[in-house]
DNA sequence: GGTTACAAAATTACATACAAAACGTATACG
DNA sequence: CGTATACGTTTTGTATGTAATTTTGTAACC
């Protein structure tokens, strides 16, 4: 963790707050404000910069520059289709090859969340939430899922959703889908699975209209 | 395409050579050599790389450098199940929305891979193969998956598919169920679509195996 | 013959320097 | 009063230099 390289410090650094809504989307990253703000030279940000917009979390502006890619609501309605997919598809590999060891996992998940939102902490219900859902890719066994998961803005998406009050309104029915998911795997019921997950992502799409 | 910086055209240049195969899976990179390659400087080559790295085209040796990324066993194995779902997904969103315009690229695709075959142009079939597959991942109109499809080696997956005599083997099956999918879309027959698509899937998984 | 030691070459990581482009602003002019 | 333009500032794009690290070549040694 210490003897990383400077680019490779700086990179992680914008990256985590760029995850963590630190830096606002559609923010600028001007390289020599970076530079100075972490006490490295130029190039190095330049090359943080640079691998970010590869990942797609850095878009460039017409006349250069870099910003924090931002999400249109088309973007969000797409990521929501897209979760959808990759959700769906990550429940039918997972329920031929899940153990009881990720079950409990899940299950704890869940108590996590139940107890989170009940006593209003909402950004920690939040986290259960996301904590979830990466949570069943990772069961899918299929890693390249899981990488393709985390590229697609997902955590962006995320982060736009968790700011919004209304995340928790039907934190009781998100609960309850959780527990009903797990549940059909654990009885290897896919359709059960696949039907909740879709009503549960059904749910998330009418919350987002109404951002 | 002119007035880009030299950066980018490197950028473009050593990604297309990777993802034609041009360059080997695990090939090092040197920053050096591609600078007087290319006839500039070090850092945009460096840059060029770094962004290809942020794209997992490339990844870092243990001790430093770029290394063109390669696909072990594993990897195809897991790709090719991700592309079904990416593509039953597309399917699903696909039958919804699409157009005659669309059926008929589709249509003609088909007749370019069939073509193609008989001749005995096998790069060329190849090509229409994998246009077909994008170009339904087009019709779904979900953007992000799209680029999801793209930045999930599948590019790499196809080229090293494409190079196994395998692949012509059975290139009347592979054609009949281009046209079979394209079929059942149009009479928006989403079941015998999902279904084509898992088998000419499974053939593939059976072809993989082979190599 | 094979292994180790060590020097030489190659390569990367980073900083600095400078050119070019974009941006902002004040001033001249209609 | 508005617009154009000239000029200084900011920011990016690219090249080059240098120190540190890794790799390679080679010769001595067991």
């Amino acid at each position: 963790m210490k003897n990383d390289s400077f680019a490779k410090k700086a990179y992680s650094e914008i990256r985590k707050k760029i995850l963590s809504g630190q830096i606002l989307p559609n923010t600028r990253l001007k390289e020599d404000a970076w530079a100075q703000k972490l006490e490295i030279g130029r190039m190095s940000i330049r090359e943080a910069l640079t691998r970010l917009l590869g990942e797609g979390l850095l878009v460039e502006g017409e006349k250069g520059g870099y910003f924090v890619a931002g999400l249109t609501m088309e973007d969000v309605e797409e990521i929501r289709s897209l979760r959808q997919i990759l959700e769906i598809g990550a429940l039918e590999l997972s329920v031929q090859r899940i153990n009881d060891l990720e079950l409990s996992v899940l299950d704890q998940i869940c108590d996590d969340f139940t107890n989170m939102s009940q006593q209003g902490y909402l950004a920690g219900a939040c986290e259960a939430d996301i904590k979830f859902h990466e949570t069943l890719l990772e069961c899918s066994g299929n890693s390249k899922l899981i990488s393709i998961y985390r590229m697609s803005h997902i955590p962006l998406f995320h982060a736009k959703l968790g700011k919004t009050a209304i995340f928790m309104d039907d934190y009781k029915e998100t609960d309850a889908e959780h527990r009903m998911i797990v549940k059909a795997i654990k009885n290897k019921d896919l359709n059960l699975a696949k039907k909740t997950m879709i009503q549960h992502f059904k749910r998330g799409s009418t919350a987002v209209l109404d951002l």
